[in-house]
DNA sequence: TATGAATGAGAGTTCATTCAT
DNA sequence: AATGAATGAACTCTCATTCAT
């Protein structure tokens, strides 16, 4: 009885966080985390004020949980997408692939971490770029250091490779119209990324084998 | 008579504005826009609150007036460095290389523009680009056009290449870390950009084949 | 069967109602009324803040249920021991005695009912003081008039005078340092008000005496 | 010029001060501090509610202004009433008359100094008390010491004692009626504590001189 | 009987903006 | 032109109280 009582209860409080969560998503977005209402977060989500403050502490605390959320999430979307091809460079395609299409998908949980990775509160950014880190990893460890294995990519400083392409993926990923369709295709992206890192040895040869 | 001393009152009104203006650019830099305090800028510029509204009607409209400073000195200040150089690649280099300088010379005025063009504010945002639409102009016709009708950078859409440019610019210049020191060097960046760029053929060394 | 259980159940309330007027004591004491949480109540008390609710209509009601028990308690105390001495100057020395060991062995309690007693809210003021009107009477029934017909104390209109006692009682027991150890020693305190009540005919016969 | 306009403006300001001072009296005697509400100052004030934070930053520091210019005021009044007698007793009966005198002149200001003395809140509590410090110096020194060095007192700690007159006047000065009127009259509480101070030899010797 | 999620009035505080001097 | 006192909307956070389970 209580056992189901308490799953119950656990199921519910559950739904409300994750509304909760959702409606800050929503409201960051468009408003930016300044700007953000907590009470408009709290009708969005159709409870009331203070029913956030069952959840979160602080304004500042929810967006640390959002973005606890949104990075969990978009990681293991490209995680999966990236493991999924074995060649380094269908890898980097997927990663701007599927990246884009995160982004294009969960429009306002991508522009969330977008305008909290380019905060000017330092406390904030800093934040976000922790919960990233797994990303940066993800890039360097599954794209770039096998790529040069294997002799495709140039050699270069996995890191801060990582780190230049992860500002590109974010750039062209957050930069869309006022309709919210990105100014650049994944595609494209991903073609410049591929003949900056490409071997010029590989390149040749590829043409020279045949 | 009068004439003088309009001209010694429009001196001074100028002052006045530039001192604001730096003021500004020192609040917004490190608090944000929103998170700037009107006051600090006044007491900071060494005059007091109202002036400011003698100056600029609106917060708003103090930040719109900052950014075209900003942005006029940056497009000067790249336009010149760029136009140096009459090789395509070389003011790819330059592009980079003085593009970081400008950022580590003017901390602050860029920090400003960074997150203006990233603020979650759409009218911001937009504002911003607008200011710099002659940067990207610049890119497009004096970089990448004249280097692909030399055949040294391969066939693209140089508006979207100079937006990826553009990018790419705005993305690793304002990544610094707790001490300003930015995260890439300008030497690896145009490297990159350049490795993208270039044709196949002329990187092979046409010469060295024969 | 249903009055056994009945029994347990009045029982089980019972503790359950003296945990929170004892945590109720821990609260208000530290935080003053206002300050107090009922949910810190609750907490304390080992319950949730709905049980508080079950026991008392409002925060209010519980105050005033905390102060009554107080003052029956505080009373009992004081009563018993006034009335284990016959002589009246013996007895105030006891009220001063044990009224500060009162103060000392239940600082919670006792800090609550400073608190109530001097409250700016006249409400409560007036409860509180409404419930200590049997103390008044104590004091002034069986230490003063006692005294002044035995021709020990100078004759004095009681009830102001047992308003005076209670107030220094009151004052001199309420200031504690940081510790809570109480600035004046009710020895002192005994002494001085003795000094006040006592009548000269009996200082006198000291001389007489001779 | 500056000089007038400077003047003017001082003078203004120190009138909204006081004025704020005054409103906020009346609030935190009939409310108490907790309950107190700034809006209800500032409009009591005649003023919005942002101008009180021209004035003091915060509800806390209103408060200690407010204590401060209480004990400055309170402690002259006292201060000149006693020094205008040379008998240490016509000086404590001057105390207790003047002290009544200045609770009931400045009634709101008075109940502010005894609901602070007696807050919970022992930062409050604390700076109140060094707030009077002086006035318990006053009556040591100049009513006790006196006193006892001419053998009108009985040697007792003076600052003990001081103690206890302060307790006996913040106690008795405090209690009033519904109507605002005291529930003892100067006059009885400084006999009070009169006959607890005199030594023994002199009221004796009034009786063996007949 | 006990629970604790939900509520929403309320309060302190901030600060862009106005305007009389 | 410069000032800064005054304004009041707006916002975050608190918490006593309710009530369905």
């Amino acid at each position: 009885m209580v056992r189901i009582k308490t799953e119950v209860r656990e199921q519910v409080m559950g739904q409300t966080r994750q509304a909760l969560l959702n409606a800050a998503a929503e409201e960051f977005s468009s408003q930016g985390y300044d700007q953000a209402n907590i009470n408009a977060i709290s009708i969005k989500a159709g409870f009331a004020k203070g029913t956030v403050y069952n959840y979160f502490p602080s304004k500042q605390a929810l967006l640390k949980a959002l973005i606890d959320s949104i990075a969990q999430e978009h990681l293991e979307y490209l995680r999966s997408a990236i493991l999924s091809e074995d060649d380094p460079a269908l890898r980097l395609e997927r990663f701007f692939q599927d990246g884009f299409e995160y982004v294009a998908r969960h429009t306002q949980r991508a522009r969330v971490m977008f305008n909290t990775v380019n905060s000017s509160n330092q406390a904030q950014k800093g934040y976000c770029f922790r919960a990233y880190q797994p990303m940066f990893q993800l890039v360097a460890g599954q794209i770039l250091l096998p790529g040069m294995q294997q002799g495709l990519f140039r050699l270069t400083e996995p890191e801060q490779t990582a780190i230049l392409i992860m500002t590109i993926y974010l750039g062209t990923a957050s930069q869309v119209d006022e309709q919210g369709r990105p100014w650049l295709n994944p595609e494209n992206v991903a073609d410049f990324v591929l003949h900056a890192l490409r071997t010029v040895k590989e390149t040749r040869s590829l043409g020279e084998r045949r």
